[in-house]
DNA sequence: CATAGCCGCCTTTTT
DNA sequence: GGCGGCTATG
């Protein structure tokens, strides 16, 4: 392939909009390509002109394949694509979409039938529960959470039950291996797959069978992974495997933005790159397009504390800009109203609302803010896709078309076989499970069969042969429009009278059927084969970030994380607050934990282009108690800077509400000297209301020394020293 | 068998 | 604070 770019009218035109880095990123066609690229550098839109340039030198679009964070992102990614004179035939989409499509096309080498069903976080739960039942251990000795996640990191890291139980020593680790084989087990039976199974046997399968891995390599001649830093091993291997024979890998990725550790990412993916493929060309993007000066000297200040990372430039193109907001209210209500109330000033300047976007660590926090918004009469959306498809109604009638595409899923059989009430209940299910267990058949099947089930009487026989009946009936129109076998199915099932006979409080329900509805009739239009497996498959894939929607004017709220690849004129971040950002469980001991939170905060930082404000509240109600708080250690990284910006230079610049700002904590800071206390890990300590505990972390913060104390009824606690009040024990 | 009400427990972040 | 599961009652 040629590596020029000079010749096309038509792509000559964007290619003059990039820099000279850019346009090298755009235009290297053949071999590992390593894009290090800072927030606001335009590395979206690098790998998207790159895409209609991999095009334009020659190669197939069909030999393309494009991988994305969020399906959101790969749908833009394919729009914009297509703009600059892409195909449609270009491969964009999750890793998780791409696994679904390997897998159901190569069913049959991974002994799967291709109409799995992909679990989701709460199915998953069920199925962890159920497998610690069935193993007879303890769920107080096993927590179901805890059992989950560690399933979930030994998928992530491709540890299959084979290899992990051959290795497993000790009592805890030999019961995970039970627990995780009985799981594996369950979701057999059930012909499902977690999200973890869909990157682990794809990877697995291109591991372990060469004749997938080449036809794979051969359909995918150019491989793009935006986003890199948050691989996990998983992923890494599928990418690695594709790109194999031919070399053709273009990654793109920020370090300082990977943050998604928990969830098995590993940042060395990116960093050791160059090792995995030595004739990488590496082009870094340092430039930032997107943020004033002002707004990223503080991301600067604060990225520069996480000791672990290659030290980056970001280099403004802008001018100056308004000051960073840094301001303290007293508590989670009057900050939620001052943000309501600085929108409103915003909205007053001619500010779209569609430019502002509040940030927080979690979810639970959006409720307070909501609260405001409506006081305020300001529109506004959450967003929270994953939240709907939470929804008891939801559920049901996914449920029952679950069934259809996969009646060994038991999890949703077992959800609508007496939703609505008809009159099938746990005694005769459990008597047709034990037909099911000792023939050897699967629940639904037995269902089938109940008329030879001897232990079941003739009233509850009648009933299931009706609701077999009903779904039999279902599953005969199950090549109709999606939307139009929703409709019979929440008629028939008696769904929709169940919901509309509860009274006014729960009017939503229908509502929301019908806006489930809605979304079949728009996947029926726009899919070229409109199959409801896929429909049910794109809906187990959807997440939080999918949901936002930038055409309606409305203030976007969504969690730090979901924040990630976007970008607004005007930034909330709020909760700036010990336990809060960094939050407790991460801030406990591990500093790359620690670090993770911090590069949460610069990934919120970094998506505002004009305006930002920061703000914490001095006492946060935290599951019903209301709580003195912290000011997040970050602040106090940031240090002099918002002392001397906002905070000095205009105090008297308060609220409608009364409160005042609290600069206290912060005026000194540079000043600050140590401690002269200095409390060491372990030392026992008192304390008036919690009593007795030792110290588990001391932060020398001078003044704003943070001590982290695990007291002896269990809580671990971080508190503010000159607060405090220990004493000796 | 259905339902209401109470008790106990809790990944914060997500595909 | 909220959901899920268990129990008592109709």
């Amino acid at each position: 392939m040629m590596d020029n770019c000079e010749t096309n009218p038509r792509t000559d035109s964007f290619l003059k909009q990039l820099t000279d880095s850019q346009r090298q990123a755009v235009c290297h066609v053949d071999g590992p390509l390593l894009i290090i690229a800072g927030p606001g550098s335009g590395k979206t839109r690098v790998i998207t002109y790159r895409i209609a340039e991999l095009i334009r030198a020659g190669v197939r679009p069909w030999n393309i394949c494009a991988i994305t964070f969020t399906n959101k992102a790969a749908d833009e990614m394919r729009q914009r694509a297509l703009a600059l004179g892409a195909s449609s035939s270009v491969h964009i989409s999750t890793f998780h979409s791409l696994c679904v499509r390997i897998l159901r096309q190569y069913s049959d080498s991974v002994q799967l039938a291709n109409n799995f069903s992909i679990y989701d976080s709460k199915e998953q739960a069920r199925c962890v529960k159920q497998a610690i039942k069935d193993c007879d251990l303890d769920s107080s000795n096993f927590a179901p959470a805890r059992m989950h996640s560690a399933i979930s990191t030994l998928k992530n890291n491709m540890e299959d039950v084979d290899s992990y139980e051959a290795e497993a020593i000790g009592f805890f680790p030999k019961s995970l291996a039970k627990i995780y084989r009985r799981y594996q087990t369950i979701l057999g039976e059930n012909n499902a797959l977690d999200f973890d199974d869909l990157l682990m046997r794809t990877a697995l399968l291109l591991r372990d069978n060469k004749q997938v891995r080449d036809q794979l390599s051969e359909r995918f001649k150019y491989l793009l992974v935006d986003e890199y830093q948050d691989t996990n091993s998983a992923q890494y291997e599928i990418a690695k495997y594709i790109a194999l024979s031919h070399g053709n890998i273009c990654v793109t990725g920020d370090p300082d933005q990977s943050i998604y550790r928990w969830r098995g990412a590993d940042i060395r993916n990116i960093l050791i790159f160059e090792k995995d493929w030595p004739q990488a060309k590496v082009i870094k993007l340092q430039e930032n397009f997107r943020s004033t000066p002002n707004i990223l000297k503080i991301a600067d200040k604060l990225i520069a504390n996480n000791s672990k990372r290659k030290a980056k430039l970001l280099i403004p193109t802008r001018d100056a800009g308004q000051e960073v907001c840094v301001d303290a209210y007293e508590d989670e209500t009057t900050e939620a109203m001052a943000v309501a109330e600085k929108i409103n000033q915003l909205v007053d300047k001619g500010c779209q609302l569609r430019d502002i976007a509040i940030f927080y660590r979690v979810n639970s926090m959006s409720r307070v803010l909501e609260e405001a918004f409506i006081q305020n009469q300001l529109p506004y959306q959450i967003v929270r896709g994953v939240e709907f498809y939470g929804r008891k109604e939801i559920r049901d009638m996914l449920g029952y078309l679950k069934i259809l595409v996969n009646p060994s899923d038991e999890v949703s059989l077992m959800r609508i076989i007496n939703t609505p009430t008809r009159g099938i209940g746990k005694t005769t299910i459990g008597r047709v499970a034990d037909y099911a267990r000792v023939n050897r058949i699967t629940l639904y099947q037995a269902l089938t069969k109940v008329s030879q089930i001897t232990t079941i009487s003739n009233g509850p026989k009648a009933k299931i042969s009706v609701f077999i009946n009903m779904i039999e009936k279902f599953k005969a129109s199950i090549n109709k429009k999606v939307a139009e076998l929703m409709e019979i199915v929440f008629e028939e099932s008696g769904l929709k009278k169940s919901l509309s006979f509860v009274v006014d409080s729960d009017k939503d329900a229908l509502e929301n059927v019908n806006e489930l509805i809605n979304s079949a009739a728009k996947f029926d239009e726009q899919a070229e084969e409109a199959l409801l497996i896929d429909f049910l498959q794109q809906i187990s894939l959807f997440s939080d970030a999918d949901a936002y929607d930038a055409s309606n004017n409305r203030v976007a709220l969504m969690t730090l994380h979901a924040a990630k690849g976007l970008e607004f004129k005007n930034v909330f971040i709020i909760g700036l607050e010990e336990g809060i950002l960094p939050h407790e469980r991460s801030s406990n001991g591990d500093d790359e934990e620690l670090e993770e939170e911090r590069r949460l905060f610069f990934v919120g930082i970094t998506r505002a282009k004009d305006n930002l404000n920061i703000s914490y509240a001095k006492y946060r109600t935290i599951r019903g108690q209301m709580l003195r708080s912290i000011p997040s250690q970050f602040l106090y990284e940031l240090g002099i800077d918002f002392a001397e910006s906002t905070i000095a230079a205009e105090p008297e610049a308060s609220y409608s509400s009364g409160h005042s700002y609290d600069y206290s904590e912060f005026a000194k800071v540079e000043k600050v000297s140590k401690s002269k206390y200095a409390y060491i890990k372990n030392q026992l300590v008192r304390h008036k209301k919690f009593g007795l505990g030792r110290v588990e972390s001391f932060k020398d913060m001078g003044e704003n020394s943070i001590v982290t104390v695990r007291f002896n009824n269990g809580q671990v606690k971080s508190l503010m020293l000159k607060y405090a009040n220990l004493t000796e024990p």
